[in-house]
Order: structure tokens, then sequence, then C-alpha cells
RNA sequence: GGGCGCAUAGCUCAGCGGUAGAGCACUACCUUGACAUGGUAGGGGUCACAGGUUCGAAACCUGUUGUGCCCACCA
């Protein structure tokens, strides 16, 4: 082995080792099939790059995968790609405009062509990066959201839908996006909250009457304004109610009506009405029997229902317009500045415009309240889909309490075309394809068939993810073979995400499957999924935390605060991370902000950590909070780590180079070291087992790297030297065995987080225990050690306990006297029990060796003690005596420091125990743990005091 | 307006009823034959605040303050 950890040196050829010999796959049908475990990965939009919310997701779910393998289960880690219809088709359409080309001049079928050579080209990166993050997923079943299987699925789906009339297209008020030209569902609208103004508008009475003011932020659509409401119970206005008014600029008359929405304290308690281009007002209209007008164009301009003087305007131009000439006819009552939600569109940053047009929706709160939303909503209540942690459930319930019909049509080319057509009399027929489509229809087409133009929400087919992946729905004879699979698979175990897609991902798969996991043409349901708990698609949510920067900010391309987890594993110059962290600033100006932050964190760049530290660093993180700030101090204590294990790794070998074991099996465990080190192992994989099954990843590496590092390295390493030097064959013959089998053992259960340093040195260290290991062996083959076969022995633990106190002691005095390491010293007992005295000659070769001791004697009773530095172990004192070596002085304030010490503690605890209530309240086992360490205070201050009486002065 | 979090050592965070912890940072000493990506010994906290429950509260309850996120139609 290399003197240092090089993790470049093994991880590439081990992860290409391991998916050639097909680790990552499910057992065949005919081999041997454990409990079977599946997760499925939330496929990453296909032509993206891995981020590191990517890289800690992937990171819990292939801890899970591998630890799950080792421990027997077959293990089906599903994983793929998704086509994200307007992330993809934007990048696309980018790229055309760079060479003075758009998508309509080129038309649908080129365009397709186009996104398709993109996505063949770019679609493999993050697939690439997946693999060095050592994510051991089954790339032999990987799928894409538009595989001729997902494309079926999803036509299945949308027609069965509509046949069962849950689909249904209207002509509705939908949030558009002006600049992308389509629809966008009501999740992918995010209100930001800007200065604004709020502007009080007279609209007259048709009599030239004062009429009303109306208060209102968005003057411009005053063009579409089809009533002005009131309060009923308002008194300033109800004499109005019912007559008319003249509306300003336009050659228009609109009703006063009265509506119980309009609050009569805000702004002028009258409200201008909009339906065309307001949700609530759309309501109210409809309420009122009142006719939309769409005054904007799909481009948000001024159309044909406006006045001749704004037509073509841009709805901000028009805004300014209108009010200059409000003003100017005196209309303009008031401008006052006013804290707006501005809707903007999560993919183009671009202001929506409510905006009536045709699209197709699911219902969920009608018919599909009681057939789709209900049972989502059962599955989780009822505990059958269990979230981590766990409060995120009443986020999940409380969404689907109020969702809204969800609007699946996009006015894109980049997705699944709707399988929808139109004949010449705009008749619909909906089928899996044109033929089955008329089939299907009670109509006669008229004429000529043509297909609905738009595509689905991306998110549509992501809904169906657990079971278009798994061959859903299983017609073909090919698809029929995986039926089995699906059966064995679903529902999978746990789905790990963010929570940011718990609406548009999450809800939306528990919808689909419930309704058509298992579900038979009429409706009933085959038997293995005749319950909820066994349609639904996952059983535990784990829900992740975001990955923020050290400082708490979220990672953001365009803030240029992104870390890449690649550049952690293979390490960037820092003239290479000012380049990538300026090159997408959103705002240019900050170019110097970021790159004066980036010099100051990182003043030599990034040193590269490999893939284990970065792995180990984002499962250490892991706790149940909603972010966790990623600190890279943190994952370089992590790359010390693993190289302390490889060093430790390199020790053991390096002192067992004579000997070969033969098998496995337990060994003699000749020494109270051995079999206590054998007993800390077994409580740490307790604690490890117990915290993965929890979830509680953060302090199942906790408990790895205490072992590893504070017990095993510091300190049975250390107990190991003197028997591996010592004259004694057979006591360093089982010390050898000892170190290589749990050091094997370590490795094996070190693997799910930190697989590839454990494997690369496991194929050195398992050969000494007998194994016949080669290149395609691997311990992610090898089965996950388990607390039991590794018991402890309370004579032994207390032994070690009892030496290590004796070693502390004897280095504080050699720290606070000092006493060079390198000077040997001697030392005497002193008093102790009988037991003292026979763990004193049983350890003397190791006190000697650990602590450098060149002699060392019990006192006779009869001796005095001379002039020493002294420390205790239990009842046994230990004198390093001064001759020369020991400073009186710091001897004295060494032992006022510890008497004040002591003085504190006894002080605490004779409080505690001088209280009856105390006393009589508490549970008598903590009472008298409280007299034990008093007493064992009181003893140890006595000597002490006996000691520093030695020192007076 | 609803909902959900968070406040513990300089920093990042565990602990969630019985002696205040870890990593990093800091101080001193040590290149000893696994490891200086190291070793040894230290310093550092009225656990945001105020009440309450309890023999006992950092932990449980209530409120306050600060702070973050999500949802929502106040024009």
């Amino acid at each position: 082995m290399e003197k240092s950890f090089d993790p470049r040196s093994f991880e590439a050829r081990l992860y290409q080792s391991w998916e050639q010999q097909g680790y990552f796959s499910p057992a065949s049908a005919n081999e041997n099939l454990g409990e079977p475990f599946c997760i499925q990965l939330p496929p990453p939009n296909v032509t993206g790059t891995l981020h590191m919310g990517h890289g800690f997701q992937q990171t819990l779910m292939d801890l899970m995968v591998r630890y799950q393998r080792m421990q027997g289960r077959d293990v089906l880690w599903q994983c793929g790609t998704d086509h994200a219809g307007i992330a993809t088709q934007k990048i696309v359409e980018n790229q055309l405009a760079a060479q003075g080309l758009d998508r309509k001049t080129l038309g649908r079928e080129e365009f397709l062509k186009r996104v398709w050579a993109w996505k063949e080209e770019s679609g493999s990166t993050i697939t690439k990066q997946m693999r060095r993050l050592g994510s051991s997923c089954d790339w032999t079943r990987e799928r894409f959201t538009m595989d001729p299987g997902l494309s079926a699925a999803v036509r299945r789906v949308f027609v069965q839908w509509f046949r069962a009339g849950l689909i249904y297209r209207g002509n509705r008020l939908v949030h558009w996006d002006p600049v992308l030209q389509t629809a966008v569902s009501d999740l992918e609208v995010e209100n930001r909250e800007k200065d604004g103004s709020m502007w009080h508008i007279r609209y007259p009475s048709v009599d030239g009457g004062a009429g009303l003011i109306v208060a209102t932020t968005r003057p411009e659509t005053l063009l579409g304004d089809v009533a002005v409401a009131v309060n009923p119970d308002d008194t300033r206005y109800s004499h109005l109610i019912g007559t008319m008014l003249q509306l300003p600029l336009c050659n228009r008359l609109i009703p006063v009506i009265s509506d119980a929405y309009v609050d009569k304290d805000f702004g002028t308690g009258a409200v201008k009405i909009t339906p065309a281009h307001d949700f609530n007002d759309f309501a109210m209209g409809a309420r009122h029997g009142l006719t939309p007008i769409s005054i904007f164009t799909l481009d948000a301009k001024v159309n044909e229902n406006g006045p001749a003087s704004y037509q073509g305007m841009d709805r901000f131009a028009a805004r300014k317009q209108i009010l200059a000439d409000l003003e100017a006819a005196g209309f303009l009552i008031e401008t006052k500045p006013h804290k707006l939600q501005l809707p903007i569109s999560q993919r183009s940053d671009a202001v929506t415009e409510p905006m009536l047009t045709d699209q197709w929706f699911v219902d969920l709160t009608n018919k599909g309240r009681s057939q789709i939303t209900e049972p989502a909503l059962d599955a989780v209540r009822s505990g059958h889909i269990k979230f981590v942690p766990e409060n995120w459930s009443s986020t999940y319930t409380q969404w689907l309490e109020n969702i809204q019909d969800w609007c699946i049509s996009r006015q894109l080319w980049w997705g699944h075309r709707i399988p929808a057509w139109y004949d010449e009399a705009g008749q619909i027929f909906v089928g899996d394809d044109e033929v089955d489509a008329i089939k299907h229809s009670s109509l006669t087409p008229q004429g000529a068939l043509r297909q609905d133009n738009d595509v689905l929400d991306t998110w549509f087919s992501s809904a169906l993810w657990p079971f278009s992946t798994l061959g859903w729905p299983h017609e073909t004879p090919e698809q029929a073979l995986e039926w089995s699979d699906f059966k064995r698979f679903l529902p999978s175990n746990v789905l790990v995400t963010g929570f940011d897609i718990i609406f548009f991902w999450v809800a939306r798969m528990v919808m689909s499957s419930l309704y058509f996991v298992g579900r038979k043409p009429d409706g009933s349901f085959e038997p293995e999924f005749a319950t909820l708990a066994q349609r639904v698609p996952f059983k535990t949510v784990y829900i992740n935390a975001i990955v923020r920067d050290a400082e708490g900010q979220k990672m953001s391309k365009s803030k240029g605060n992104t870390l890449d987890p690649l550049d952690l594993i293979d390490g960037i110059s820092l003239a290479d991370l000012l380049e990538k962290s300026t090159a997408t600033l959103m705002n240019p100006l900050d170019r110097e902000k970021v790159e004066k932050r980036v010099r100051r964190d990182y003043p030599n760049g990034i040193q590269a950590v490999g893939t284990d530290a970065l792995r180990f660093t984002f499962a250490a993180l892991a706790t149940h909070g909603r972010t966790i700030n990623f600190d890279l101090k943190r994952c370089e204590g992590y790359k010390s780590f693993c190289n302390k294990l490889w060093n430790a790794a390199r020790f053991v070998l390096m002192n067992c180079e004579e000997v070969q074991f033969t098998s496995a099996a337990k060994p003699p465990l000749a020494s109270s070291a051995e079999r206590w080190i054998t007993g800390e192992f077994g409580r740490m994989l307790t604690e490890y087992h117990a915290q993965i099954a929890l979830y509680r990843f953060d302090l199942a590496a906790q408990a790895l790297y205490d072992f590893t590092w504070n017990e095993f390295c510091d300190w049975f390493l250390e107990l190991a030297k003197p028997a591996l030097t010592g004259g004694d064959a057979a006591a360093k013959f089982s010390m050898q065995h000892t170190l290589i089998y749990l050091l094997e053992a370590l490795l094996r259960a070190a693997h799910p987080i930190i697989p590839f340093i454990t494997d690369e040195i496991w194929h050195s260290v398992a050969p000494k225990l007998g194994q016949t290991v080669d290149e395609q062996t691997s311990v992610a083959t090898q089965s996950m050690p388990q607390a039991i076969d590794f018991a402890h022995d309370a004579i032994s633990d207390a032994e070690i306990l009892w030496l290590k106190e004796v070693l502390l002691g004897l280095r504080r005095i050699r720290a606070e006297m000092n006493i060079s390491p390198a000077k040997a010293i001697p030392l005497l007992y002193s008093g102790g029990t009988e037991l003292d005295q026979s763990r004193m000659q049983l350890h003397e070769h190791n006190i000697a060796f650990l602590a450098k001791i060149e002699t060392q004697r019990m006192l006779a009773p009869s001796e005095n003690e001379p002039q020493s530095a002294a420390a205790l172990a239990g009842s046994l004192k230990l004198l390093i005596p001064l001759a020369s070596l020991i400073d009186v002085d710091a001897e004295r304030s060494r032992l006022d420091k510890e008497l004040v010490k002591l003085a504190l503690e006894i002080a605490k605890c004779e409080t505690k125990l001088s209280s009856d209530t105390f006393v009589s309240g508490a549970p008598t086992a903590v009472v008298a743990q409280e007299r034990q360490r008093l007493a064992d205070f009181s003893a140890k201050q006595t000597q002490l005091a006996a000691q520093r009486a030695g020192f007076a002065g």
C-alpha cells in the first residue's frame, strides 16, 4: 500500500469493475432471491449536470442500497433521466438563437430532431457524473421519460383518465407565461414581493355623477373591466349597486355589483372586476354571470378588444400610457406606494398573466377528489406512506386538502404530445392513436383529424415513474416479463427527495400509483395490489435537507456560490474556480464581489478530497434539519479520516506480513485488549445499524468515525504495539489475528458510506483471512457485520478502562510537568486494591512501553513516598518521583487546579444530596449513582490533598 | 393571513428529562518505527429570554424576541 491515501489511483478502476461485474443489478429469477429492497432515483434532467443536491441525495441512496445489499436484500436501484420539457427546449432554443434561428422557422419536426440530437449528446453527462460519486444504481435498467415504453404509459394514463372523466379540456383562466408562451401550473409560479403602486381611479356614473373610486395595482386591466364590485354591507356605496358606470378611456358601461368577497376596509372598498385577467375576478364574474373580456394577446400586448390607441402595446407600456391618459382626463385620483406579490414564472422569470385559454386539466376537485385526491391523502394519513422527518406529512396533506385541478397541457414541442385529435367540427377524440381514438368514441368524425399541438407537463410523466420504469402496463410479451419485477419491487422502500418537489412530484406519484398500479380494465385491482398499502409507490419518503453554502446561502449559479461536487472530488485551481464562479452570474456587476469571496474562501482553490471524503461529509451532514450548510473544512476533515483509515490498514498489514490465517472465523482473543476492542466494535455496530434504520445517517457516520479513530486507532493500535514487538510469540500471533479480523469487519461496515477506499484496502486484507480475492471480487458483495458476533466482555472492559486511566494520568503528568515524551521516567505505585495490583503486574509491559516508563515498582507499606507528581487510577496512586525531573511549583499548581475542580464537583453533589426532595423524589438508582460520585470524588480529594500537603508552601 | 422550522463553545452542528458534547478553529509541547491529512495535553458555553411542569429542564409545556422557509385571491 502507498504511504498516503490517493483516491485518484483506484476510484475509477474500482467503479468500472463493480459495474462490469453486475454488482448493481438485482438477482435474476433463477438465483436465490433475498427480500427485495428498491429505491427509485428521482430522475435528473437529462441535459443537466450534477450539483451538490444530487450529490447529497445520491450519497444517501447509495449508502442505503449498498447497506441493504450487504444485509442480503435483493436490491434494485432504478435510475434514469427526465426529459424536462421547458428546461431542455429552452437550451436548444438558445442554441438556435445563437445561430440566428428559431424553432418556428425550423418547424416542429426539424426542431425535435435537434432536441433529440442534443439529448443524445449531453444526456450522458449526468450519468457519468453519477458514476464518479460511486452511485450503484442498475445501469442496465436505465430509463428515460420519453422512451417508447414510458411514452406508452403516458398515453395510457391520459386515455384512461380521460375515459373515466378525470381529464377534461376547458377554456379556463390559467397562469400564462408570455415569454415562453405556454400555460404553466400554479406550482410553477412563484410570488415575489415587489415595490409597486396602488392607484385610485374614478369611474364616473353614467348620469355624470361622481360614481366610484376603485383601487388597483394593475390599471392596464381596466380595458377588460366588466363591473365594479362593492361589499353588500357597505353603506357608503349601497345606493350605487345596480347602477351603471362609465369605464374611463373605453366606450363601455359597466354595472356596480355587490359581492361579499369585497373587503370594505381595503383600498377604497370598490374593486374593478376583470374576469379575463384575474383569478378572483374570474370567480366573481362567474357568480354574477358576467362575460370576461380578454384584452391581451398571447405575448401580452393589448389586443383588438382594447381601444385602437392601445392595441399592440405591451402590457407594461400600456400601463404607463393608460395612467398618463387617466391623469390627463382627471380620473387618476391618487397614487400610493404599495407592496405587491408579483407572480413570476420559475422557468423564464417573466411576470405571468392570467389568461383565458383552452387547456387540459386533471380533475382533482370534483369527481377526481374521491378517485384521485382522497386516496392520496388516505395513504399518508393511514401511515402506509411515512415521511421522514415526520412533520412533512402535514405539508403534504395540507396541500392536497386545498388542491386545484392540475393544468397539464403546455404549449411546447418537446414532450409527450397529447393523444387527442380534433375533427373539422372541433369534436375531440382521445386514444392511444388516431384509430383507437375513433374506435372508442361515440362521435362520428367530420372530415380529417388533426392531433392536438400541445404536449404534457413534464411532471405528468414523472408522476408515473414508479411503475412506468418497471414496464407498466405490460401488454407486449416483452413487457409481460417485467410483471414479476413489478410485483416484486413495488411498493419501493424509500424515496429520497427534496421538499421542494413534494407537490410537483411526490404527491402526484402517489395519486397516479394508487389509481393505476394493478388496476384491471374493469376498474378492479389485481390481488397483489388490492389494498392502498400495496399500491403506494413507496413506503417511506425521506425528505433530505437542502444544501447551502458555508454561510447558509442558497447555492445558485447566478449568485456564483455553487460548489461542483466533482471539483471537490478532483480539486480545482483558484483560477479555474474564479472563472467558473463568475461565468453565469445573473448580475455581471457582482463579478468583483464574487471573485473577492472566492479568493477569500478558497485562496488556493480546492484540494482534491476524493469521492469517499465527499460522501462521508454528506452522510455526516445528513441531520434531520431543513438545510445543511456545506463546509469545506468539514470535508477536509473527513479526507483526513480516510487517510487515517488508510494508514491504520497499512499498520496492520505491515505487522501481519508473515502471517496467514485460513478462515474468517473469530480469533481466540488472547488478551484483554483484544476482547475489549471486539466488544467496542460490537457496541459501535449496534449503534450503526440502529441509526441507519432510523435514517440518521449522520449518527451512523459518527459512530463509525468515533470507533475508527478514537478507539481502534488511538487505543487499540497503540495497545497492540507492545504485543507486536514483545517476545511472546503466541500473544503476537493472536494480536495479529485480531487486528486483521477487526479491520476486515470494519471495512465491510464502512463500505456503504465510503465504498472506494474500503474496497481498495479490503483487497489486501481479505486474503489474509483465507479469502480468495481477485479483481472481480469486492467488499460490496460481502455481508454486513452484525453486532451479535462481537460480544463484549465486562472484565476486559473494566481492565482496559483501568489501563486507559493509568496511561492518561501519566500522560497528563508528562504534559503538565513538561517532561519530554522521549525521556524515560521511573514510576512508583502506592496503595490500591488487590485488583489494582494484579492489573498493574499484568500490564507492566504495556505501561512501560506506552508511557515510556524505565522502572516501575510497588512501594512497600512501610516505605515513605518520595516527593512526586501523582495521578490516580481508582484508589491506586501513580507517583513520578521528583528527583531532578519535576518542577515543584508546577506540580503544586497542577494539584491546586485539580483540587479546585474536585471541590466544585463535590459541592454540586453535596447540594443535590442534601436536598430532601431529591433524595426522596428521585429514583433510588439516581440517588445511589450520585452518592457513588460523591464518594469517588471525596476519595480522590483526600489523596490529592495529602499529595499537596507534601509540597507545603 | 395560515403552516412548518430554527436559536447549544469563535464557526458548522449533535444531544431532547439525571455529570454540557463532536468536528473545525485556538494555545502549548512533540517530526516516537501507521498516519504532521499526525500525536499528547489544554483553554473556551448562565444551552436566546421569561414563566410553568418536575426531586431535577439545554431537553417537556406556555409566552416573548430574533431568524428562516412553504402555502394563500386582499384588489
